[in-house]
DNA sequence: AATGCTGTCAACCGCCCGGGA
DNA sequence: ATCCCGGGCGGTTGACAGCAT
């Protein structure tokens, strides 16, 4: 008993979106908002499949999203992630607000994935390379004892464990609260250091999404330069009203390139101010 | 200048899961 | 309890750009 494919296989189109198409699926989903996807495409009047309409849009379309490569200390944070959860991007891309699992997938696979087995760590177990298979001779420092690599990134764990103290409208949840999913430990045998880790036990709280730090994604500012590309969406105090950037047409993907303005930035800027 | 190689990333595919009938 | 369906997820592919030869 085969499955249902999810739509019509024929006349449906493939390969790379166009301007056009981008346009009308954007005018759809502003009109009517997001539903039932199998019938989008209909009624857009696309000749896509309705799970490419929906990839489309998440992985690309939407309003919140950051462009650009993953900034130091996003990767560091997907490192962590990756240690704790494995491949599951989709929980990992939850905790970097602006950023698709498709995307952190991708920076992994090409960038993160390398980076680790130059430094002698295993990317799958987050172990030390067994010696038979390292690189040439890494030096001392770059060898991790387990995870304690992530300590490289220490400055980066001290800004964000300041960033949610700082947050004082925010009770820190405890990693009890996690889902059991999420609060597995990943490798056998290694105890969850969430309990002894502020920084990871925020990061899997619920309360990392809704820290006020995070706000300025959807706060309208509009007290400085316009062509200032965190306006192009990134700070849109509705998906309605900041738009029309991306129905202007096609530049806005050039446009995007260039974004800079990074959550952690931001975090980094507004709390670290007193630490330095 | 032409060709081949490598890296990157958008998009697709197939499977899984949860909700509703 | 079972089946069906839609949505979501992770793995993989293929087109394209940039670099090396």
């Amino acid at each position: 008993m085969g499955r249902q494919p999810c739509c019509d296989k024929l006349g449906v189109k493939k390969g790379p979106w166009t301007a056009e198409e981008d346009k009308k699926l954007v005018n759809f989903i502003l009109t009517n908002g997001q539903c039932c996807w199998r019938a989008v495409p209909k009624l857009a009047g696309l000749r896509r499949c309705g799970k490419s309409c929906r990839l489309r849009w998440t992985n690309y379309l939407r309003p919140d999203l950051k462009r650009g490569l993953l900034n130091e200390a996003e990767e560091q944070l997907v490192i962590d992630l990756h240690a704790r959860l494995g491949n599951r991007w989709s929980k990992i891309a939850a905790r970097l607000p602006g950023r698709t699992d498709n995307e952190i997938k991708n920076h992994w696979n090409t960038h993160i994935k390398k980076k680790l087995i130059k430094m002698g760590i295993d990317p799958v177990t987050h172990e030390p390379l067994n010696t038979s298979q390292e690189l040439p001779s890494p030096r001392p420092q770059d060898q991790p004892q387990n995870l304690d690599f992530i300590n490289q990134s220490e400055t980066l764990d001290n800004n964000i464990c300041h960033a949610s103290s700082s947050s004082s409208d925010n009770n820190l949840t405890t990693p009890e609260s996690l889902s059991g999913d999420e609060s597995r430990s990943f490798s056998d045998g290694q105890t969850n250091a969430d309990e002894d880790d502020p920084l990871m036990s925020y990061i899997f709280s619920d309360a990392f999404l809704m820290d006020s730090s995070w706000e300025f994604l959807f706060t309208a500012t509009n007290d400085h330069e316009p062509e200032n590309v965190c306006d192009l969406g990134l700070s849109s105090p509705s998906v309605d009203d900041n738009f029309t950037w991306l129905l202007d047409g096609q530049g806005f993907v050039d446009e995007d390139l260039s974004l800079s303005c990074f959550a952690y930035d931001h975090i980094l800027t507004n709390h670290m101010g007193d630490k330095n």
